[in-house]
DNA sequence: CAAGAGTTT
DNA sequence: GAAACTCTTG
């Protein structure tokens, strides 16, 4: 079947289709699940985008050394990080510094930043490896850099359609499916005629072009060229459009901080993740859906999100295989029997690339700890408040750069976790809301925490502590509360709109089974029950159906829309009023000038602080902006396992239709 | 909400 | 190791 490859097809013909002209296998319907970046749509595409061994970049990049010199981060006696030319010589990230010299002696092993005790900041300290009884690693430096990583991967993608979601320091899921939409229609008109009679479920055209132009990419191969011969249909199409996003950004990233990275494109986060370690440093990789099954069928299902720890041990041992393929034979049943249902069906679909789980717009962290595993053990308290000091100035300066002095956020719950041999003891507390937040505060309340700990006997020696706030709020909302110090009419009125919005409420209407709260018998139960997983089709090819996984899909799609309806309109005057920065007004000497922020009326002391404190408002709208469009997770995207008793209800699917707290309002801040 | 645990990178 | 997240249970 299909016409020879280079015949150019008709497009004139009516779409409608002249009688045997081969026709797409996806719908008119399937267009629009891709604009509103369904979960269930086939034609979806997803990128992971990877940095190569990134804290090894960061110190190549910061001490300017040549890209082909080996180079490798130590911490302590340790390396964290290798580049590829250091592992040619056979450097692996688990070998100790002798050990990695021996092999190479022309490497150069850079320690990482430390907090050295009775210092105000961290900073690279050549004696860092030799002291480790007095300083703390400090990932600071590769903090910030990812920061800029992303802002440039937000800078490069439209301001509306943009949905990244931060995985890690130096991971990123970008879900492209409503940028490839607004391009597809742009490159082929023809997909935005109505479809014939009308009807959404009618097959589209084929692409009008015969051959691809997928340029330096990493294709993945096919089993067999026929297949390859095979007339590109529209998934190919919108593949190979998301890889043409990928590879800007990509560049964008290598030409404006000098990093290189690595990226998957496929239709879902487990394949373009998969995708993105296919091939190594520097390089794309794109899996159309054709290549999938071949793909999948050669790894160890162990390689796949999710699978790595204890289920993929677990699964490998009942089924005596590691790999895809032979998981394969598995049954539906025979997977939920001996891994409970939820965890059956979604493992069933997983060997099967198959994966409905959000690209959740989210770049802003929870919670942030800081931790240190002492060595010769620590034995009294004295000792311990030492490090108690020198995480909470670590904490605090990271607070710091969240905006906590500007009051855009802050952590509500204070954490204090330690360990004596194989026991482990915590004890958390709030953090006193309203008053003045520094290292201080939180080195008392540390010290508290501490000594609730230790006056329960059994702590020392000590073998590890850590420090960590969460239970962030945000300073928008939490503050209107509190109201009084934070004035703000702008921002006062601005989330006040965004909450009344029939957007939020609609969507607090939908929660209705939210606030599960534990009572009621077998409650734990019920939620796994209904949480039905896609699977029931399978999305991937066939793409008829959607039947279950469509109505839910449908229904965000709706959502999705409501939400987004403002935005393209106001998208034209984007920052209205005001605007990111409001002149200079620097070139005040003045010691105690103040500036104001024109949008939350914030006192800054300095030019410095009012840019750093704008650049935090721009990236805190483009993550509200998504945050809110996000509406909600209809999909158990598979997270993982619950803890304490092992097996019985095992794992993934559990994350329910979170009523997400939806609270913030701005949203609509688009801009960009 | 608090405390304990397990997973992943 | 360091860090962040998620889930469970009381």
């Amino acid at each position: 079947m299909s016409s020879p490859p280079h015949m150019q097809s008709f497009r004139d013909l009516s779409p409608a289709g002249a009688p045997g002209m081969k026709r797409s296998r996806f719908t008119y319907r399937h267009i629009q699940q891709l604009a509103a970046s369904s979960t269930s749509c086939p034609l979806r595409v997803i990128a992971h985008l990877d940095l190569d061994c990134f804290y090894a970049q960061v110190e190549m990049v910061r001490l300017g050394i040549p890209d082909d010199k080996p180079v490798a981060v130590q911490q302590w006696q340790g390396l964290i990080a290798v580049n590829y030319p250091a592992r040619s010589f056979g450097i692996g990230r688990h070998c100790n510094v002798s050990e990695a010299k021996k092999l190479c002696p022309d490497l150069i092993h850079q320690h990482v930043a430390t907090w050295r005790e009775g210092d105000a900041k961290w900073d690279y300290h050549p004696d860092a490896a030799a002291n480790m009884a007095t300083h703390k690693v400090s990932l600071d430096p590769y903090r910030l850099e990812s920061r800029k990583i992303l802002a440039i991967i937000k800078e490069e993608l439209p301001p509306h359609l943009q949905k990244v979601e931060k995985a890690s320091i130096d991971e990123v899921f970008m879900d492209l499916s409503a940028q490839v939409h607004t391009i597809l229609l742009e490159r082929f008109p023809e997909l935005a005629n109505p479809p014939p009679y009308d009807d959404p479920t009618e097959m589209l055209p084929m692409p009008s072009i015969t051959a691809l132009d997928w340029q330096a990419d990493a294709l993945v191969d096919l089993p067999d060229e026929n297949a390859e011969l095979e007339d590109p249909d529209w998934d190919d199409v919108a593949i190979l459009i998301g890889s043409e996003i990928v590879r800007k950004v990509r560049i964008a990233i290598k030409d404006k901080l000098g990093y290189t990275c690595s990226a998957g494109v496929a239709c879902n986060k487990l394949l373009s993740k998969l995708g993105s370690a296919y091939r190594k440093p520097n390089q794309q990789t794109v899996l159309r859906n054709r290549s999938i099954q071949h793909f999948l069928s050669d790894f160890k299902f162990t390689k796949m999100r999710n699978l790595g720890g204890k289920l993929g041990e677990q699964i490998s041992q009942m089924f005596h295989t590691d790999t895809v393929k032979d998981l394969l034979s598995a049954s539906v049943e025979q997977l939920k029997s001996k891994l409970g249902d939820d965890t059956g069906v979604w493992v069933y679909n997983t060997v099967r690339g198959i994966d409905t789980s959000e690209v959740n717009p989210r770049v802003q962290i929870k919670s942030m700890l800081s931790a240190k595993s002492f060595r010769p053990s620590i034995t009294s308290f004295e000792q311990a408040v030492r490090w108690l000091r020198i995480f909470a100035a670590d904490i605090f300066s990271r607070l710091v750069e969240e905006g906590v002095l500007e009051n855009k956020r802050r952590p509500k719950t204070i954490n204090l976790h330690h360990r004596h041999g194989t026991q482990t003891r915590s004890r958390q507390g709030p953090i006193p809301q309203g008053r003045k937040l520094d290292e201080e505060s939180l080195l008392e309340l540390a010290r508290n925490l501490l000594s609730q700990i230790v006056s329960e006997g059994q702590v020392w020696p000590c073998s590890n502590l850590s420090l960590s706030v969460g239970g962030f709020e945000d300073g928008v909302t939490g503050n209107m509360g509190i109201g009084a110090f934070l004035l703000k009419g702008e921002e006062a009125q601005a989330s006040k709109t965004g909450s009344g919005t029939a957007t939020v409420d609609s969507e607090t209407e939908i929660r209705p089974a939210e606030k599960r709260r534990r009572l009621d018998n077998g409650g734990i139960e019920r939620f796994f029950a209904k949480r039905e997983l896609s699977h029931g089709a399978n999305p991937g090819l066939g793409s008829d159906d959607t039947a279950i996984s469509g109505q839910s899909g449908q229904r965000l799609g709706t959502l999705k829309e409501e939400v987004m309806s403002g935005e393209p309109a106001g998208s034209e005057g984007v920052g209205k009023g005001d605007e990111v920065y409001n002149g200079k007004s620097e070139s005040e000497p003045g010691p105690i000038i103040t500036l104001t922020c024109s949008r939350c009326n914030a006192s800054l002391d300095s030019p410095e602080e009012l840019q750093s404190h704008q650049d935090w408002h721009f990236a805190k709208e483009l993550q509200e902006q998504e945050r809110v469009s996000q509406t909600f997770v209809n999909q158990p995207s598979a997270s993982s396992s619950r803890a304490g008793n092992q097996k019985s209800t095992s794992t993934m699917p559990k994350r329910q239709g979170r009523p997400k707290k939806v609270e913030r309002g701005q949203s609509k801040l688009k801009f960009g």
